[in-house]
DNA sequence: TAAACTCGACAACATGGTTGACGAAACAGT
DNA sequence: ACTGTTTCGTCAACCATGTTGTCGAGTTTA
């Protein structure tokens, strides 16, 4: 059979490249993360600190941003208040909502992602080139639905 | 500051960006899948029915190709079983195993995806270009480790 | 003031993981 | 040929992350 009708590498490749390369990234940003004070931040911590944010959020506000349900969101707020990275603080303006803050260690927490991040995408650069790196991003934008990111990676599997 | 200590996009855009493509990829392959008769098929069956092949497999081996307790992937044969999409056959040559063994159902979804994945990675490659693509392709490569592909999707994030 | 909405919480449940235990079957060494 | 070790599948208990439904309390709106 002629080539043309076989894509030089099979469709599913593509995907399986996709995760491997943002699995790859998570897994050493908390490899890293564990070995500088936070071994118990789990991916799916993150994605709740960084909907929470610096200005905090109500637990609704979270599952909205999240795109998963308070009650969820509210759940994953207990386990964070469990191990110190955010408080609930009564709101005096509206005495249903709670305000989930982060305390210093959720702002640490936050500061160090960021930095590794950054340190992992000068690593990306210097490997398959700068200028490569950046033409992917640009390609990945121009695949991906425009309307804002979803965090809501855990759960998208399931149910 | 010169800009070049700041990277020209904060670190943790590319994952974010790597995440939601792959995301868009299984969220337009499983609609797709809906549409031609599957519609409960979850992006974690497609795993799991990957790792077992048009050979079979036993649920001990696919627990080691998912990288997961041969119990999970026990729980996972048992709702694939209950879809009608694996059968258990005992094994004649040795009294302990039970090979699992794709049905007739579990084989279509496994050829639909094919064609599906093709069908999208050509509607990318018109996106952005058959020589980006693959030249994405090939970035993504040498980012990875080389040592396989670990299909443990789910779970991952969590635990 | 009354109705409608929103918030956080509780309960029950599904799913996809974990570890530990255990009997049955296969294998390896003496 | 027996014995000890390993492997297989399963059961049970548990955890993390979701879901829907309900509900009281507080806020907003008509």
């Amino acid at each position: 059979m002629p080539e043309s009708s076989e894509p030089a590498t099979p469709g599913f490749v593509l995907p399986l490249l996709l995760f491997a390369s943002f699995r790859t990234m998570i897994d050493r940003l908390h490899a890293e993360l564990a070995e500088q004070g936070h071994p118990d931040v789990r991916p799916a911590h993150g994605f709740a600190l960084q909907a929470i944010g610096l200005d905090g959020a109500t637990a609704s506000e979270i599952g909205r941003r999240l795109g998963i349900s308070k009650q969820a969101a509210g759940k994953t707020v207990d386990r964070l208040a469990a191990m110190g990275y955010v408080a609930r603080v009564d709101d005096a303006e509206d005495g249903r909502r709670k305000l989930i803050r982060l305390t210093p260690r959720g702002i640490d927490v936050l500061a160090r992602s960021a930095l590794i991040f950054d340190e992992l995408h000068a690593e990306w650069a210097s490997t398959i080139g700068e200028r490569r790196l950046a033409d992917m991003e640009t390609a990945l934008r121009s695949v991906v639905p425009t309307d804002g990111f979803r965090l809501d990676v855990p759960g998208w599997l399931g149910t």
